[in-house]
DNA sequence: TGTACATCAGTGAACGCGCGTTCACTGATGTAC
DNA sequence: TGTACATCAGTGAACGCGCGTTCACTGATGTAC
């Protein structure tokens, strides 16, 4: 109650985009305005006073969820050794296809993240589908291998994702996760090193 | 108005079952009762005649989905010639990939189509996740190759679908179905048939 | 085959509820002297 | 440094609207004779 510090009122605000940023992608864009201020803790109300409505907030989760992840993974393969890029290739790919990444969406990658709702809604600010379009471009290069561009690859995993978030509890969805990891290492990798797995 | 025909009404419950179909693969199961039963012309009383609930609805909707699709479809592979599943692997490949399936969702694949609701909704009920996972374990087995059991392949195409649908309007959209459908065309088929193709 | 009545598919108004958004209000923060 | 006042982040009730669902009603269909 009351007024708050501006440092404190900026806190807040940044917190309702991450917070935002990351319900959006575990339950959808659909997650309402009063339930995500909850969560932090504070009502609805106020929720105004920093934004102009939920459609930016959208839309500014989407950059958060972008611009978070690219920070804390891979410069962008620029100046890379042949040796250096391999082991970020195969890094991305072991993350992206473990049980924690399909049990944390929120959390995950946004490509994923953000897939359905974009997918679905024609009408999404052109800057968040040029974010959205800049992220596909960042992951499939940090994929490519020689003369593969690495595109295929990035919708091996897009679709093992999808498709063990939507079978969980049942065997399958590991056997998806595990069926993409192992095409994707033997493939471009020169060496096959796993077939047959189980 | 007034009453209708025993085989008119039976009739108006298979066109809200195939309409819900329809329009949940589109825009996700949160399509309202109103907007579907006004689709299709009656009105969103006489809903709850024919259905208990709208849950019942979805159900209902995604047996009807993957029903409907293995209809007109492979005969699930067994007892074909190799050269036959062969034909049916590509022929899937290439319809999967295809700019008309990733701009119609509504008459597409349920796996694709149903994903992102069954990956968020884990309360879904239990016979339409069977249904799921029996049409993923059809769809890979229509895809399998010697000692490849097809689903990293499914992942694949599910993927680029998803991308597609999510990018469609740049470029990039018709690039990813472009490039799966290279990688899946050049990786078990023995020889090579596509490499570089723009 | 024709009449009399019960059935029940579809109508449209209404229910409680949650949505995005607005707004008068509060009171600690920030500013001016 | 201390006091007086303006600012404005957050509160909570309220708005119109669409949701899933219910219900009294209608009148053609189906049935009994």
């Amino acid at each position: 109650m009351g007024r708050v510090s501006r440092a404190q009122a900026q806190e807040n605000r940044q917190r309702v985009v991450a917070t935002a940023s990351r319900m959006f992608r575990e339950k959808g864009t659909a997650v309402s305005v009063a339930d995500l201020m909850k969560t932090i803790g504070l009502t609805h109300g106020g929720f105004y006073k920093q934004f102009a409505s939920k459609d930016d907030l959208v839309d500014e989760a989407i950059a958060h969820a972008f611009a978070d992840q690219g920070a804390h993974q891979a410069a962008d393969g620029t100046d890379e050794s042949a040796e250096e890029h391999e082991a970020v290739r195969q890094k991305m790919i072991e993350d992206y296809l473990s049980i924690w990444h399909r049990d944390h969406p929120g959390e995950g990658c946004p490509v994923s993240g953000f897939a359905a709702d974009l997918g679905r809604e024609p009408d999404q600010a052109a800057r968040s589908r040029d974010l959205y379009i800049n992220g596909v471009r960042n992951r499939a290069a940090r994929l490519a291998t020689g003369d593969d561009d690495g595109m295929a690859q990035l919708c091996t995993l897009v679709g093992a994702l999808a498709l063990a978030r939507a079978t969980r509890g049942n065997p399958i969805s590991e056997e998806v996760l595990r069926a993409a990891l192992t095409a994707l290492t033997e493939n471009t990798n020169g060496q096959s090193e796993a077939q047959g797995t189980d």
